[in-house]
DNA sequence: TCCTTATCGATACGCTGTATCAGTCACGGT
DNA sequence: ACCGTGACTGATACAGCGTATCGATAAGGA
Protein backbone atom coordinates (compact mmCIF):
# COMPACT_ATOMS: atom_id res chain seq x y z
CA UNK A 1 0.00 0.00 0.00
CA UNK A 2 1.43 3.26 1.33
CA UNK A 3 5.42 3.81 2.13
CA UNK A 4 6.55 3.86 5.29
CA UNK A 5 8.68 7.01 4.96
CA UNK A 6 5.55 9.33 3.65
CA UNK A 7 3.70 8.12 6.86
CA UNK A 8 3.66 10.96 9.01
CA UNK A 9 4.33 10.05 12.94
CA UNK A 10 1.42 10.77 15.27
CA UNK A 11 1.39 14.02 17.35
CA UNK A 12 2.91 13.36 20.78
CA UNK A 13 0.09 14.67 23.20
CA UNK A 14 0.50 12.49 25.82
CA UNK A 15 4.45 11.37 26.50
CA UNK A 16 7.31 12.50 24.30
CA UNK A 17 9.80 9.14 25.16
CA UNK A 18 9.02 7.19 22.20
CA UNK A 19 9.17 8.40 18.56
CA UNK A 20 10.93 6.30 15.13
CA UNK A 21 14.00 7.33 16.13
CA UNK A 22 14.58 5.85 19.29
CA UNK A 23 12.45 2.70 18.08
CA UNK A 24 14.98 2.56 15.43
CA UNK A 25 17.70 2.73 17.97
CA UNK A 26 16.23 -0.26 20.36
CA UNK A 27 15.96 -2.07 17.09
CA UNK A 28 19.59 -1.52 16.13
CA UNK A 29 20.87 -2.34 19.75
CA UNK A 30 19.24 -5.72 19.70
CA UNK A 31 20.29 -6.70 16.26
CA UNK A 32 23.75 -5.93 16.88
CA UNK A 33 23.70 -7.66 20.17
CA UNK A 34 21.38 -11.28 18.95
CA UNK A 35 21.30 -10.45 14.55
CA UNK A 36 18.12 -9.90 13.10
CA UNK A 37 15.92 -12.28 14.71
CA UNK A 38 16.28 -10.53 18.04
CA UNK A 39 14.71 -7.38 16.74
CA UNK A 40 10.92 -8.72 17.63
CA UNK A 41 8.37 -6.00 18.21
CA UNK A 42 8.19 -7.31 21.99
CA UNK A 43 11.92 -7.23 22.47
CA UNK A 44 11.93 -3.37 21.33
CA UNK A 45 9.14 -2.50 23.31
CA UNK A 46 10.82 -4.27 26.40
CA UNK A 47 14.36 -2.24 25.46
CA UNK A 48 12.20 0.87 25.45
CA UNK A 49 10.35 -0.05 28.96
CA UNK A 50 6.51 -0.02 27.11
CA UNK A 51 4.22 -2.36 25.78
CA UNK A 52 4.40 -4.26 22.56
CA UNK A 53 1.05 -2.84 21.08
CA UNK A 54 2.79 1.12 21.90
CA UNK A 55 5.07 0.63 18.45
CA UNK A 56 2.44 0.38 15.95
CA UNK A 57 1.50 3.85 16.93
CA UNK A 58 4.49 4.23 14.68
CA UNK A 59 4.83 1.45 12.56
CA UNK A 60 2.11 -0.38 10.59
CA UNK A 61 4.40 -3.59 10.74
CA UNK A 62 7.26 -5.41 11.79
CA UNK A 63 8.27 -4.96 7.88
CA UNK A 64 8.06 -1.24 8.29
CA UNK A 65 10.96 -1.51 11.27
CA UNK A 66 12.92 -3.25 9.31
CA UNK A 67 12.64 -0.86 5.91
CA UNK A 68 13.18 1.72 8.91
CA UNK A 69 15.98 0.04 10.42
CA UNK A 70 17.83 -1.00 7.07
CA UNK A 71 17.36 3.43 5.66
CA UNK A 72 19.12 4.49 9.10
CA UNK A 73 21.83 2.18 8.95
CA UNK A 74 22.31 3.64 5.22
CA UNK A 75 22.43 6.59 7.00
CA UNK A 76 25.78 5.64 8.87
CA UNK A 77 27.61 4.87 6.16
CA UNK A 78 29.90 8.33 5.83
CA UNK A 79 29.73 9.23 2.22
CA UNK A 80 32.82 10.56 0.89
CA UNK A 81 32.87 14.11 -0.14
CA UNK A 82 31.55 14.72 -3.81
CA UNK A 83 33.60 15.36 -6.14
CA UNK A 84 36.99 14.98 -5.48
CA UNK A 85 39.25 12.62 -7.13
CA UNK A 86 38.01 10.45 -9.97
CA UNK A 87 35.62 8.39 -10.70
CA UNK A 88 37.59 5.49 -9.61
CA UNK A 89 38.62 6.78 -6.53
CA UNK A 90 35.15 7.97 -5.62
CA UNK A 91 33.66 4.77 -6.30
CA UNK A 92 36.54 3.14 -4.27
CA UNK A 93 35.90 5.47 -1.35
CA UNK A 94 32.18 4.55 -1.39
CA UNK A 95 32.64 1.12 -1.61
CA UNK A 96 34.86 1.43 1.46
CA UNK A 97 32.29 3.09 3.44
CA UNK A 98 29.82 0.84 2.74
CA UNK A 99 31.91 -1.92 3.83
CA UNK A 100 32.87 -0.47 6.82
CA UNK A 101 29.49 -0.09 8.01
CA UNK A 102 28.56 -3.51 7.05
CA UNK A 103 31.25 -5.27 8.87
CA UNK A 104 30.01 -3.50 12.23
CA UNK A 105 26.81 -4.77 11.33
CA UNK A 106 26.28 -8.02 9.89
CA UNK A 107 22.74 -8.23 9.99
CA UNK A 108 22.94 -5.15 7.54
CA UNK A 109 24.47 -6.93 4.97
CA UNK A 110 20.68 -8.96 4.43
CA UNK A 111 18.73 -5.36 4.65
CA UNK A 112 20.68 -4.41 2.02
CA UNK A 113 19.84 -6.93 -0.11
CA UNK A 114 16.52 -7.63 0.51
CA UNK A 115 14.86 -4.25 1.12
CA UNK A 116 14.27 -1.66 -1.41
CA UNK A 117 16.77 1.37 -0.80
CA UNK A 118 14.09 4.26 -0.72
CA UNK A 119 14.18 5.73 2.18
CA UNK A 120 15.92 9.19 2.14
CA UNK A 121 19.13 7.77 3.07
CA UNK A 122 19.16 5.25 0.38
CA UNK A 123 17.97 7.72 -2.06
CA UNK A 124 21.14 9.70 -1.18
CA UNK A 125 23.01 7.01 -0.94
CA UNK A 126 21.99 6.01 -4.61
CA UNK A 127 22.68 9.89 -5.87
CA UNK A 128 26.03 9.70 -4.80
CA UNK A 129 26.92 6.78 -6.52
CA UNK A 130 24.98 8.06 -10.18
CA UNK A 131 26.81 11.40 -9.71
CA UNK A 132 29.77 9.72 -8.95
CA UNK A 133 29.49 7.66 -12.07
CA UNK A 134 28.08 10.42 -13.99
CA UNK A 135 29.92 12.59 -16.92
CA UNK A 136 29.06 14.95 -19.54
CA UNK A 137 27.72 12.99 -22.41
CA UNK A 138 27.61 9.62 -21.13
CA UNK A 139 24.28 7.85 -22.22
CA UNK A 140 21.89 7.22 -19.26
CA UNK A 141 21.77 3.68 -20.17
CA UNK A 142 25.55 3.41 -19.41
CA UNK A 143 25.53 5.08 -16.55
CA UNK A 144 22.58 2.64 -15.02
CA UNK A 145 24.69 -0.14 -16.14
CA UNK A 146 27.60 0.86 -14.50
CA UNK A 147 26.05 1.12 -11.00
CA UNK A 148 24.39 -1.87 -11.52
CA UNK A 149 27.56 -3.55 -11.95
CA UNK A 150 28.97 -1.87 -9.11
CA UNK A 151 26.04 -2.37 -6.38
CA UNK A 152 25.48 -5.70 -7.51
CA UNK A 153 29.01 -6.79 -6.73
CA UNK A 154 28.98 -4.68 -3.80
CA UNK A 155 25.74 -6.40 -2.24
CA UNK A 156 26.76 -10.12 -3.24
CA UNK A 157 30.88 -9.88 -1.99
CA UNK A 158 29.25 -8.31 1.44
CA UNK A 159 26.82 -12.01 1.50
CA UNK A 160 29.82 -14.20 0.28
CA UNK A 161 31.91 -12.48 3.10
CA UNK A 162 29.21 -13.47 5.51
CA UNK A 163 29.08 -17.17 3.82
CA UNK A 164 32.82 -17.61 4.97
CA UNK A 165 32.26 -16.41 8.33
CA UNK A 166 29.75 -19.30 9.83
CA UNK A 167 27.60 -18.58 12.64
CA UNK A 168 29.78 -19.69 15.54
CA UNK A 169 32.96 -19.15 13.83
CA UNK A 170 35.11 -16.57 14.91
CA UNK A 171 36.18 -13.84 11.77
CA UNK A 172 38.84 -15.88 9.61
CA UNK A 173 39.13 -18.99 11.37
CA UNK A 174 36.16 -21.18 10.32
CA UNK A 175 34.15 -23.69 12.08
CA UNK A 176 36.26 -26.50 12.45
CA UNK A 177 33.08 -28.61 11.70
CA UNK A 178 32.62 -27.18 8.41
CA UNK A 179 35.86 -27.21 7.76
CA UNK A 180 36.67 -30.91 8.21
CA UNK A 181 33.16 -31.52 6.33
CA UNK A 182 35.02 -29.48 3.51
CA UNK A 183 38.60 -31.39 3.37
CA UNK A 184 36.87 -34.73 3.43
CA UNK A 185 34.05 -34.36 1.18
CA UNK A 186 36.67 -32.23 -1.14
CA UNK A 187 38.90 -35.58 -0.79
CA UNK A 188 36.42 -37.82 -2.88
CA UNK A 189 38.68 -37.13 -6.13
CA UNK A 190 35.72 -35.61 -7.81
CA UNK A 191 36.54 -32.11 -7.34
CA UNK A 192 39.88 -31.91 -8.38
CA UNK A 193 39.74 -28.32 -9.56
CA UNK A 194 38.44 -27.62 -5.54
CA UNK A 195 40.78 -29.96 -3.94
CA UNK A 196 43.78 -28.09 -5.41
CA UNK A 197 42.69 -24.59 -4.49
CA UNK A 198 41.69 -26.30 -0.86
CA UNK A 199 45.25 -27.68 -0.76
CA UNK A 200 47.43 -24.95 -2.13
CA UNK A 201 45.23 -21.48 -2.03
CA UNK A 202 45.86 -19.87 1.40
CA UNK A 203 42.86 -18.88 3.25
CA UNK A 204 41.46 -15.68 1.33
CA UNK A 205 41.88 -12.19 3.68
CA UNK A 206 38.28 -11.03 3.20
CA UNK A 207 39.60 -7.22 2.25
CA UNK A 208 41.77 -8.65 0.41
CA UNK A 209 39.19 -10.29 -1.64
CA UNK A 210 36.90 -7.87 -1.67
CA UNK A 211 39.15 -5.09 -2.93
CA UNK A 212 40.63 -7.33 -5.65
CA UNK A 213 37.16 -8.35 -7.01
CA UNK A 214 36.47 -4.47 -6.86
CA UNK A 215 38.85 -3.74 -9.00
CA UNK A 216 38.26 -6.25 -11.52
CA UNK A 217 34.87 -4.35 -12.19
CA UNK A 218 36.14 -1.29 -11.92
CA UNK A 219 38.25 -2.07 -14.88
CA UNK A 220 35.46 -3.83 -16.29
CA UNK A 221 33.47 -0.27 -15.78
CA UNK A 222 36.09 1.79 -17.25
CA UNK A 223 36.16 -0.62 -20.23
CA UNK A 224 32.62 1.16 -20.98
CA UNK A 225 33.26 4.44 -20.07
CA UNK A 226 35.77 5.47 -22.37
CA UNK B 1 28.02 -29.21 15.28
CA UNK B 2 27.94 -31.56 12.59
CA UNK B 3 26.58 -30.92 8.92
CA UNK B 4 23.44 -32.37 7.49
CA UNK B 5 25.06 -33.84 4.28
CA UNK B 6 27.16 -36.30 6.57
CA UNK B 7 24.16 -37.26 8.78
CA UNK B 8 22.53 -40.27 7.43
CA UNK B 9 18.64 -40.94 7.28
CA UNK B 10 17.31 -43.90 9.48
CA UNK B 11 16.98 -47.06 8.64
CA UNK B 12 13.18 -47.05 7.16
CA UNK B 13 11.95 -50.27 8.85
CA UNK B 14 8.67 -48.50 9.33
CA UNK B 15 7.24 -46.80 6.12
CA UNK B 16 8.87 -46.18 2.97
CA UNK B 17 7.00 -43.14 2.07
CA UNK B 18 8.72 -40.30 3.91
CA UNK B 19 12.62 -39.81 3.00
CA UNK B 20 14.45 -36.44 2.49
CA UNK B 21 14.03 -35.79 -1.14
CA UNK B 22 10.21 -36.39 -0.40
CA UNK B 23 10.60 -33.58 2.18
CA UNK B 24 12.87 -31.26 -0.15
CA UNK B 25 10.39 -31.51 -2.55
CA UNK B 26 7.27 -30.77 -0.54
CA UNK B 27 9.43 -27.82 0.90
CA UNK B 28 10.04 -26.49 -2.69
CA UNK B 29 6.22 -26.87 -3.58
CA UNK B 30 5.26 -24.79 -0.53
CA UNK B 31 7.94 -22.05 -1.29
CA UNK B 32 6.86 -21.63 -5.00
CA UNK B 33 3.54 -21.17 -3.96
CA UNK B 34 3.78 -18.86 -1.06
CA UNK B 35 7.49 -18.30 -0.18
CA UNK B 36 10.10 -19.14 1.97
CA UNK B 37 7.72 -18.10 4.80
CA UNK B 38 5.70 -20.81 3.52
CA UNK B 39 8.16 -23.22 4.07
CA UNK B 40 6.98 -24.27 7.37
CA UNK B 41 7.98 -27.57 9.32
CA UNK B 42 3.60 -27.85 10.07
CA UNK B 43 3.43 -27.00 6.33
CA UNK B 44 5.69 -29.34 4.96
CA UNK B 45 4.16 -32.34 7.38
CA UNK B 46 0.64 -31.53 6.08
CA UNK B 47 1.76 -31.82 2.68
CA UNK B 48 2.83 -34.93 2.88
CA UNK B 49 -0.19 -36.12 5.25
CA UNK B 50 2.05 -36.75 8.44
CA UNK B 51 2.73 -35.37 11.99
CA UNK B 52 4.75 -32.68 11.81
CA UNK B 53 7.49 -33.81 14.58
CA UNK B 54 8.12 -37.17 11.99
CA UNK B 55 10.43 -34.91 10.44
CA UNK B 56 12.79 -34.73 12.84
CA UNK B 57 13.82 -38.32 12.38
CA UNK B 58 15.36 -36.34 8.91
CA UNK B 59 15.87 -33.20 10.36
CA UNK B 60 17.75 -31.30 12.78
CA UNK B 61 16.03 -28.32 12.67
CA UNK B 62 14.15 -26.11 10.24
CA UNK B 63 17.55 -24.63 9.07
CA UNK B 64 18.25 -28.45 7.73
CA UNK B 65 15.25 -28.08 5.76
CA UNK B 66 16.68 -24.97 3.88
CA UNK B 67 20.09 -26.35 3.56
CA UNK B 68 18.49 -29.09 1.82
CA UNK B 69 16.59 -27.38 -0.12
CA UNK B 70 19.11 -24.78 -1.59
CA UNK B 71 21.32 -27.54 -2.25
CA UNK B 72 18.44 -29.46 -4.02
CA UNK B 73 17.39 -26.39 -5.75
CA UNK B 74 21.16 -25.98 -6.85
CA UNK B 75 20.92 -29.18 -8.40
CA UNK B 76 18.34 -27.67 -10.71
CA UNK B 77 20.81 -25.78 -12.37
CA UNK B 78 21.97 -27.66 -15.35
CA UNK B 79 26.04 -26.99 -16.06
CA UNK B 80 26.71 -26.60 -19.31
CA UNK B 81 28.97 -29.42 -20.88
CA UNK B 82 32.67 -29.09 -19.36
CA UNK B 83 35.65 -27.50 -21.65
CA UNK B 84 33.47 -26.47 -24.34
CA UNK B 85 33.82 -22.39 -25.33
CA UNK B 86 36.53 -19.86 -24.29
CA UNK B 87 36.12 -19.43 -20.61
CA UNK B 88 34.12 -16.27 -21.19
CA UNK B 89 31.72 -18.43 -23.06
CA UNK B 90 31.18 -20.89 -20.72
CA UNK B 91 30.77 -18.51 -17.69
CA UNK B 92 28.16 -16.82 -19.72
CA UNK B 93 26.35 -20.09 -20.01
CA UNK B 94 26.63 -21.01 -16.31
CA UNK B 95 25.20 -17.31 -15.32
CA UNK B 96 22.46 -17.97 -17.67
CA UNK B 97 21.65 -21.52 -16.13
CA UNK B 98 21.88 -20.03 -12.58
CA UNK B 99 19.34 -17.14 -13.35
CA UNK B 100 17.19 -19.70 -14.97
CA UNK B 101 17.02 -21.22 -12.01
CA UNK B 102 16.29 -18.49 -9.90
CA UNK B 103 13.59 -16.67 -11.71
CA UNK B 104 12.04 -20.17 -11.69
CA UNK B 105 12.19 -20.35 -7.84
CA UNK B 106 12.81 -16.61 -6.45
CA UNK B 107 13.06 -17.36 -3.07
CA UNK B 108 16.17 -19.63 -4.24
CA UNK B 109 17.90 -16.03 -4.48
CA UNK B 110 18.24 -15.36 -0.57
CA UNK B 111 19.14 -18.81 0.22
CA UNK B 112 22.01 -18.31 -2.23
CA UNK B 113 22.83 -15.53 -0.79
CA UNK B 114 22.22 -16.74 3.18
CA UNK B 115 23.45 -20.69 2.96
CA UNK B 116 26.72 -21.92 2.52
CA UNK B 117 27.11 -23.97 -0.46
CA UNK B 118 28.50 -26.94 0.67
CA UNK B 119 26.00 -29.73 -0.29
CA UNK B 120 27.13 -32.13 -3.00
CA UNK B 121 25.27 -30.21 -5.86
CA UNK B 122 26.54 -26.98 -4.50
CA UNK B 123 29.85 -28.20 -4.43
CA UNK B 124 29.50 -29.47 -8.16
CA UNK B 125 28.66 -25.88 -8.87
CA UNK B 126 31.78 -24.00 -7.64
CA UNK B 127 33.88 -27.39 -8.98
CA UNK B 128 32.45 -26.54 -12.49
CA UNK B 129 32.82 -22.83 -11.87
CA UNK B 130 36.35 -23.07 -10.73
CA UNK B 131 36.86 -25.42 -13.84
CA UNK B 132 36.12 -23.17 -16.20
CA UNK B 133 37.97 -20.45 -14.89
CA UNK B 134 41.38 -22.59 -14.43
CA UNK B 135 43.82 -22.86 -17.02
CA UNK B 136 47.94 -23.82 -17.06
CA UNK B 137 49.92 -21.71 -14.96
CA UNK B 138 47.24 -19.56 -13.09
CA UNK B 139 48.29 -18.63 -9.90
CA UNK B 140 45.27 -20.06 -7.51
CA UNK B 141 44.88 -16.56 -5.95
CA UNK B 142 43.82 -15.05 -9.41
CA UNK B 143 41.67 -18.05 -9.82
CA UNK B 144 39.80 -17.24 -6.40
CA UNK B 145 39.42 -13.37 -7.20
CA UNK B 146 37.57 -13.89 -10.71
CA UNK B 147 35.64 -16.53 -9.44
CA UNK B 148 35.19 -13.98 -6.51
CA UNK B 149 33.93 -11.44 -8.80
CA UNK B 150 31.78 -13.82 -10.84
CA UNK B 151 29.66 -15.59 -8.12
CA UNK B 152 29.54 -11.75 -6.09
CA UNK B 153 28.12 -9.96 -8.92
CA UNK B 154 25.71 -12.95 -9.51
CA UNK B 155 24.18 -12.92 -6.89
CA UNK B 156 24.18 -9.01 -6.15
CA UNK B 157 22.21 -8.60 -8.93
CA UNK B 158 19.64 -11.53 -8.38
CA UNK B 159 19.09 -9.73 -5.06
CA UNK B 160 18.39 -6.02 -7.16
CA UNK B 161 16.26 -8.21 -9.65
CA UNK B 162 14.42 -8.88 -6.68
CA UNK B 163 14.02 -5.54 -5.36
CA UNK B 164 13.12 -4.44 -8.58
CA UNK B 165 10.10 -6.38 -8.63
CA UNK B 166 8.22 -5.57 -5.36
CA UNK B 167 6.38 -7.47 -3.99
CA UNK B 168 2.22 -7.39 -5.18
CA UNK B 169 3.88 -6.28 -8.03
CA UNK B 170 4.42 -8.56 -11.84
CA UNK B 171 7.61 -8.88 -13.14
CA UNK B 172 8.75 -5.39 -14.94
CA UNK B 173 5.70 -3.73 -13.59
CA UNK B 174 6.31 -1.50 -10.31
CA UNK B 175 3.71 -1.56 -7.69
CA UNK B 176 1.92 1.77 -8.56
CA UNK B 177 2.69 3.06 -4.60
CA UNK B 178 6.29 2.80 -4.51
CA UNK B 179 6.47 4.07 -8.26
CA UNK B 180 4.66 7.52 -7.53
CA UNK B 181 6.28 7.75 -4.24
CA UNK B 182 9.72 7.81 -5.88
CA UNK B 183 8.65 10.51 -8.69
CA UNK B 184 7.25 12.34 -5.29
CA UNK B 185 10.59 11.97 -3.40
CA UNK B 186 12.87 12.53 -6.40
CA UNK B 187 11.30 15.44 -7.58
CA UNK B 188 12.50 16.95 -4.32
CA UNK B 189 15.60 18.60 -6.20
CA UNK B 190 18.36 17.25 -4.07
CA UNK B 191 18.72 14.37 -6.46
CA UNK B 192 19.65 15.84 -9.22
CA UNK B 193 21.19 13.19 -10.83
CA UNK B 194 18.78 10.42 -9.64
CA UNK B 195 15.67 12.36 -11.35
CA UNK B 196 17.57 12.86 -14.75
CA UNK B 197 17.66 8.76 -14.74
CA UNK B 198 14.01 8.61 -13.70
CA UNK B 199 12.89 10.75 -16.19
CA UNK B 200 15.24 9.94 -18.96
CA UNK B 201 16.48 6.61 -18.50
CA UNK B 202 12.88 3.69 -19.31
CA UNK B 203 13.33 1.02 -17.51
CA UNK B 204 15.87 -1.40 -17.32
CA UNK B 205 14.67 -4.93 -18.62
CA UNK B 206 15.84 -7.39 -15.77
CA UNK B 207 17.70 -9.64 -18.63
CA UNK B 208 19.34 -6.64 -20.32
CA UNK B 209 20.71 -5.60 -17.02
CA UNK B 210 21.97 -8.75 -15.75
CA UNK B 211 23.43 -9.35 -19.05
CA UNK B 212 24.97 -5.94 -19.26
CA UNK B 213 26.58 -5.85 -15.99
CA UNK B 214 27.96 -9.27 -16.73
CA UNK B 215 29.72 -8.42 -19.61
CA UNK B 216 31.37 -5.67 -17.28
CA UNK B 217 32.82 -8.32 -14.85
CA UNK B 218 34.18 -10.64 -17.44
CA UNK B 219 35.95 -7.77 -18.96
CA UNK B 220 37.00 -6.82 -15.71
CA UNK B 221 38.40 -10.97 -15.15
CA UNK B 222 39.96 -10.49 -18.91
CA UNK B 223 41.73 -7.97 -18.42
CA UNK B 224 43.48 -10.04 -14.91
CA UNK B 225 43.71 -13.30 -16.68
CA UNK B 226 46.00 -12.48 -19.35
C1' DT C 1 -17.41 22.55 31.36
C1' DC C 2 -18.56 19.06 28.15
C1' DC C 3 -17.69 16.39 24.09
C1' DT C 4 -14.72 14.36 20.69
C1' DT C 5 -10.98 11.98 19.43
C1' DA C 6 -6.39 10.18 19.76
C1' DT C 7 -3.80 7.28 22.52
C1' DC C 8 -2.83 3.73 25.97
C1' DG C 9 -2.87 -0.72 28.36
C1' DA C 10 -4.41 -5.32 28.43
C1' DT C 11 -6.01 -9.46 26.72
C1' DA C 12 -6.38 -12.86 23.24
C1' DC C 13 -5.77 -15.56 18.82
C1' DG C 14 -3.42 -18.22 15.68
C1' DC C 15 0.85 -19.33 14.24
C1' DT C 16 5.69 -20.83 14.71
C1' DG C 17 9.79 -24.28 16.02
C1' DT C 18 10.62 -27.94 18.88
C1' DA C 19 11.10 -30.66 23.78
C1' DT C 20 9.11 -34.37 25.93
C1' DC C 21 7.23 -38.86 26.63
C1' DA C 22 4.38 -42.85 26.45
C1' DG C 23 3.06 -46.33 23.23
C1' DT C 24 4.14 -49.62 19.42
C1' DC C 25 6.25 -52.14 16.12
C1' DA C 26 10.21 -54.80 13.87
C1' DC C 27 14.18 -56.92 14.30
C1' DG C 28 18.27 -59.94 16.41
C1' DG C 29 19.97 -63.32 19.59
C1' DT C 30 19.20 -67.44 21.71
C1' DA D 1 9.75 -69.63 18.62
C1' DC D 2 10.27 -66.35 21.67
C1' DC D 3 11.26 -62.28 23.91
C1' DG D 4 14.09 -58.35 25.13
C1' DT D 5 15.59 -54.21 23.04
C1' DG D 6 15.86 -50.32 20.63
C1' DA D 7 14.13 -47.56 16.85
C1' DC D 8 10.28 -45.12 15.49
C1' DT D 9 5.69 -42.96 15.89
C1' DG D 10 2.00 -39.93 17.54
C1' DA D 11 0.29 -36.71 20.81
C1' DT D 12 0.63 -33.19 23.86
C1' DA D 13 2.76 -29.10 25.53
C1' DC D 14 5.46 -24.75 25.87
C1' DA D 15 7.41 -20.48 24.98
C1' DG D 16 7.73 -17.18 21.68
C1' DC D 17 6.14 -14.53 17.71
C1' DG D 18 3.14 -10.69 15.05
C1' DT D 19 -0.90 -8.35 15.64
C1' DA D 20 -6.41 -7.73 16.12
C1' DT D 21 -9.49 -6.09 19.33
C1' DC D 22 -11.52 -3.26 22.88
C1' DG D 23 -12.54 -0.74 27.16
C1' DA D 24 -10.36 2.92 29.89
C1' DT D 25 -8.16 7.32 29.82
C1' DA D 26 -6.62 11.75 29.04
C1' DA D 27 -5.97 15.78 26.25
C1' DG D 28 -7.72 19.63 23.05
C1' DG D 29 -11.43 22.48 21.10
C1' DA D 30 -16.12 24.59 21.78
Amino acid sequence: MSVVWERPEPSRRHRPLLDRPAIVAAAGALADAGGLDAVTLRGVAARLDVLPMRLYRHLDSRDDLLDLLADATCGEIALPAAGVGDWRARLRALAAATVLVARRHPWYVSLLGSRPPYGPHGLAYQEWLFAALDRPGLAVTELMHAADAFLGYLIGQLHLELLRVPAGATAHVPAPAQLSYLARAVAGGRHPTLARIFTEGRQLHATEAFEAGLEIVLDGIAARLT
